[in-house]
DNA sequence: CGTTGCATAGCAACTCGTTGCATAGTACGG
DNA sequence: CCGTACTATGCAACGAGTTGCTATGCAACG
């Protein structure tokens, strides 16, 4: 029920085709909310029917001609009325804490590569949310009211990364490998 | 694909009815996989058939019938084929961090109703989290081998919880609204 | 005596998202 | 010139999960 709002949002941000769409869910929207390109397809169809975006054929020489969706009235009304509603609480899925509890009927060392894999990533991602504050929002008391949303969703971002580090830690310590 | 194994872990641990699975999906294990009973039930029908686990019925006096089902051999094969294979990182998706970040095409008062309960919700999480850890691993440096899943996963929920409440704190300060 | 709630098991319809595939033009490296 | 990669859009089939409904029997509440 949310990726038409987190279209919405984005268009709202600037109007862009669904290649383009795509891939900002690859970078920064993506962050909290992945979507494939044909799911983005499938459902800026829908949005158009429903009027809450409009699309116009942009000519391109040297590359295929492209669909620029921009948001309309009632896009920006729908996405005040549902702003308005209060957010389901969402609920935390783990595939890898399925793994780890069950640790005892399953391969311990699997486990520790996961782990390791893990924090990698972790690490990789907290170091662009890094770069990517350091970047916007070099002075964080100066954050304006426009951008303060993004930026909440940035730190937001950065301290799940270090809380995913700091588990991983747990995790290795606590089979006797500790991190260097 | 992981509820599957997450029936297998719980069922691993203790045989059980659909009824329990449900039950224990909206306890301990559900904290991080959550599981309606009717899915629940479809997923033990394809498993049965796929013999991971076995059913035999129990009448009851005073209550009806229930099937119980245990894991099989196969089951338990199935377990450890699936932990030997390295997790794919699930991407964090929240609604919430898309409404935030779109705050400024939306309702900053609702969002702010949204964020005191969420902070609520994550204390009343912590609360229990911190419960369980002292009922069931009084003492973390003696937790055995057999419960070091289950404690690794209980940890995950604490720290979770308590970033998710140093957020909110965050996103109240910015509002100029902070907590007390 | 009626209502609510718990224990127990399911089906049907639907939505959301993923996987795999198709198509088409351009640009670039070898 | 051939293969690969990028820009650009989409369909079809499937799988996972949610919502809503059905059914039965007992216990407890008012």
């Amino acid at each position: 029920m949310a990726l038409e709002h987190a279209i919405l949002v984005s268009l709202a941000e600037k109007s862009a085709s669904g290649y383009d769409l795509a891939r900002r869910f690859d970078a920064s929207i993506g962050h909290f909310w992945k979507a494939s390109h044909q799911q983005i397809y499938k459902v800026l169809g829908r949005m158009e029917s429903d009027k809450w975006v409009e699309a116009h054929l942009v000519e391109q020489s040297g590359r295929p001609d492209k669909k620029v969706y921009a948001i309309t009235g009632e896009g920006r009304a729908e996405l005040m009325r549902w702003s308005s509603t209060p957010t389901p609480i969402e609920t935390y899925r783990s595939e890898f804490a399925v793994k780890l509890r069950g640790l005892r009927f399953g391969d311990r060392d699997a486990v520790l590569s996961d782990v390791r894999a893990r924090r990698e990533a972790h690490v990789a991602q907290l170091a662009y949310y890094e770069a990517s504050a350091a970047k916007h929002y070099p002075d964080p008391s100066a954050v304006g009211d426009d951008e303060l949303g993004a930026y909440l969703v940035l730190r937001a971002g950065f301290m799940q990364e270090q809380t995913g580090i700091a588990w991983c830690d747990e995790i290795l310590q606590a089979f006797g490998v500790a991190e260097r």
